[in-house]
DNA sequence: TTAAAAACTGAATTGTAATTCATTAATTGA
DNA sequence: TCAATTAATGAATTACAATTCAGTTTTTAA
């Protein structure tokens, strides 16, 4: 299969430890305040290095971010496509999701203030390319609601609706979560998340 | 009452011109790529001129925003605060808000980036402000949930986690129809931001 | 009318930090 | 062992843009 030299693996080792230093980094600072010396320096390597790795500071950044998403979507994407009912897909999703996020608190202060970065989704091609993956997620999100519509499972709405209504109420909660001086699992939302999403919040009479 | 000079209606009049043409970039560019030139540009003055009325580029920017905030945070708290059902008083909030996001489509555009810069609310003084005032919006929401909670009109859920929902949706509904190549109203969404949050996406059976 | 004061201007100053590159260190293969 | 060759370094270069300020224009009021 894949015979990889030592050269290789110690280029890719490094190149690990850069993103793991800028993801640091970047998650504390965000993009314009982190100093490439500071990553450099977190990373042990001296700041020429960097740019054996990377082009450009956007380069490292989107690098960082674009590896992360790709991750999180192959979970995701892999949940999603399992055979199950649509509702009990959504929950596991939805765990899965929140799992994630906990191990990955770093990179998911970076996620989260990216989302909002409109200015870039236009501009840069990698950039663009995130959006399109951020935007891939909510399509497939809202492919299951429909078939859980299908499936009467679900009231008759619009399942975009749905899905920007579910991820907006993941998203607070994980922003909540992530400035909460209390620290707490992130995932013992799940039930509180689903609660609501799927019944509601007023009494019924 | 007040006697207000010439000279002091002129100072106001032109801090509102450099305000409104900041709003403008920075709704565009974001903070950082923003420029103290191209906002002199747009607001007609020469550069030097902006620090005759904002002390920095930082100093600009968050008076922006503080401002703004103070003034919808004004129109919230009088509407939360009349006499109401507080089923009735959240419906009406909503109106109101989505109403004020599509008049004020720029500053929004700012808004929502800000709300997740963390690094800044920590950091500066007027940042920190607008961060408590941004906070002080939910608290507000979720006292209205706990008094609807206690006249039976909700279920009993924490009203914290409610009002984090809530604002989640909204917030991701006002992403959408701030990305969206599609003019739409976004006041049109009200029902369904409603329909959800109060009676949940599950078909009942 | 005019000189002093206030407002405005944008080119020059200044600080900052990304990127480069001449130099040094490490690795390789003969 | 020893010359290439490759990798790493961090000080110097360069680009950029916030802020300043000496000069200009406008306003004021005597």
């Amino acid at each position: 299969m894949e015979k990889v030299s030592r050269k290789e693996r110690e280029y890719l080792t490094h190149r690990k430890e850069i993103l793991k230093a800028a993801e640091k980094v970047f998650a504390v600072k965000g993009f314009f305040q982190a100093k490439m010396d500071e990553i450099a320096k977190e990373a042990e390597f001296g700041t020429g290095t960097l740019y054996r790795f990377f082009k450009s500071k956007e380069d490292l950044y989107f690098t960082l971010i674009d590896e992360k998403v790709q991750e999180i979507n192959r979970l995701v994407q892999e949940e999603l496509s399992k055979k199950a009912p649509p509702l009990e897909r959504i929950k596991r999703v939805l765990t899965l999701e929140l799992d994630f996020v906990e191990k990955n608190r770093d990179f998911f202060k970076i996620y989260i203030s990216e989302r909002s970065r409109f200015e870039w989704t236009v501009k840069d091609d990698l950039g663009k390319g995130i959006h399109q993956k951020m935007v891939a997620y909510i399509d497939l999100l809202s492919k299951v609601l429909k078939e859980g519509i299908r499936k009467g499972e679900f009231k008759p709405l619009d399942p975009m609706d749905m899905a920007h209504a579910l991820v907006g109420m993941v998203n607070s909660f994980i922003f909540e979560w992530m400035i909460s001086p209390v620290p707490y699992p992130l995932i013992s939302k799940v039930d509180t998340l689903l609660e609501i999403f799927l019944k509601g919040t007023q009494k019924r009479r």
